[in-house]
RNA sequence: AGAGCAGGUCGGAUGAUCGCUGGUCCGGGUUUCCGGGCUGGAGGAAAGUCCGAGCUCCGCAGGGCAGGAUGGUCGCUAACGGCGACUGGGGGCGACCCUAAGGAAAGUGCCACAGAAAAUAUACCGCCCCGAGGAUAUGCAUUUUUGCUAUCUAUCGGAGUAAGGGUGAAAAGGUGAGGUAAGAGCUCACCAGUUUCCCGGGUGACCGGGAAAGCUUGGUAAACCCCAUCCGGAGCAAGACCAAAUAGGAGGACGUUUGAGAGUGGCCCGUUCGAGGUCCUCGGGUAGUGUCGCUUGAGGCAGCAGGCAACUGCUGUCCCAGAUGAAUGAUCAUCGCCCCUCUGGCCGGGUUACCGGACAAAGGGGGACAGAACUCGGCUUACAGACCUGCUCUGAUA
RNA sequence: UGGGAGGUCGUUCAAUGGCAGGACAACGGACUCUGACUCCGUGAAUCAAGGUUCGAAUCCUUGUCUCCCAG
């Protein structure tokens, strides 16, 4: 696999356990997202994003995914294994750009 | 040139790097999985979910009541509340646009306030006539009382009338003449309207012409309702399937009694199933990064033919998204479009200052509405802009 | 994604098609030395746009927002 690939096993994708990680994670914010940081035994670092309705229409939720899944692609490997990682966003950031996105994220990551 | 009307097309392009995902092929592996090659990967509205269908299931859907929908005519369509053409009405100088457009003489209801009255004119004011009472008298009879006659009436009773009446959204056909005690379609002429009949045109809605009647019947059906036509219900979270092993169970066949009870829509009838028994067959699941349904379809494009058109037929050609915590992206470069600023020369006007126009280069900014979730046909709503075609009006020139 | 329900002062409830009304809250005044209670008064709303009607909170159409159910 290429060391810039997002896999379905690098996803978190069942309801159990994002319930698991809301229960037991530690959570970090910054203005407009908040992360919340779980642990796993699979030794793979998984990533869940969490988009509601009042951040805009599918056109706005759709480009905020993208853009997350983009930071994680490109900097999983400065994160730590084992971790479940979920970013929920709190409002509209459909007018912000990749850079203002990562510059944003680095600080939260560098902080926790 | 300016203003405008109708219809249609498009909804940035190319490349590089890193990613996601469907199909297919190859290799490792032979269950999942990994790597590589090729190839496909959002829209005109994918949206709202307002209609109509396909498809699937529901003990097959028959009748009645209830309920819902539609509403000019003819056509198109699988169907529609959609579309096309035409008719009536309304708007615009015009191109053209809008139109829930059946029935108010089948019945019921409502019409606040104001007003006499909001619909059967049992009707208030007013107008007119008669009678009673009263007053006056210049009259006549009479000694007087009184009677007759005439006029008037802040009174009472009876009859006629619908001409007029500050209102109101809406007032009981309009104008003129005759007529009458006063009046009135009471009668007549013209006009408007209604109903019926006849003739002509049109498939039809309807249009044109003529005659008669009654004299005229307010509005509201997006109030109940009547008439005509149509509608079984739910929805892909529909529904089907999955190795081995058994219990609870499930299905099928046979069969007796009771017809208890049950079911897909609100009810009723009808119809269907149906406890306990015997035999046969199958064997649990919200399993689970499960599989199918899942994308070839009333399909797209081109040509020809029919039709005013919607649309249809024939021929050729193409395969064009199938995700499931949910893919179609991120960054950069170049080009193209629009706007702003500055600079340069050019053209036109002007004595100058200056103003206007197109062009070139540089810098900066902008690029909308919006994301498939079973699939189609429509409707509605949102939308930066760009382009094409046809037409109308005004002005100028010839 | 599919299926439903609804929107009235700041909040919670009313209103046969005919002047949108209470209660709580807010503000002002009276009472009190002050506050509470009580009394009087004031302001404040039909989700938006069209249509039917003489007249819409109500009827119809379209849009918007909120809530509920289904794994």
């Amino acid at each position: 696999m290429g060391k810039q690939s997002f896999g379905k096993n690098e996803r978190i994708r069942k309801r159990r356990d994002y319930l698991r990680i809301y229960r037991e994670g530690g959570r970090i914010g910054s203005s407009n997202f908040i992360a919340i940081l779980g642990s796993n035994k699979s030794g793979i670092t998984r990533l869940g994003i969490a988009v509601s309705k009042k951040v805009g229409n599918s056109v706005k939720r759709n480009r905020t995914k993208r853009l997350l899944r983009e930071f994680f692609r490109l900097r999983k490997d400065r994160l730590p294994d084992s971790k479940d990682i979920i970013i929920v966003v709190k409002k509209d950031v459909s007018l912000l750009k990749y850079q203002d996105v990562c510059t944003e994220l680095d600080r939260l990551f560098g902080k926790g």
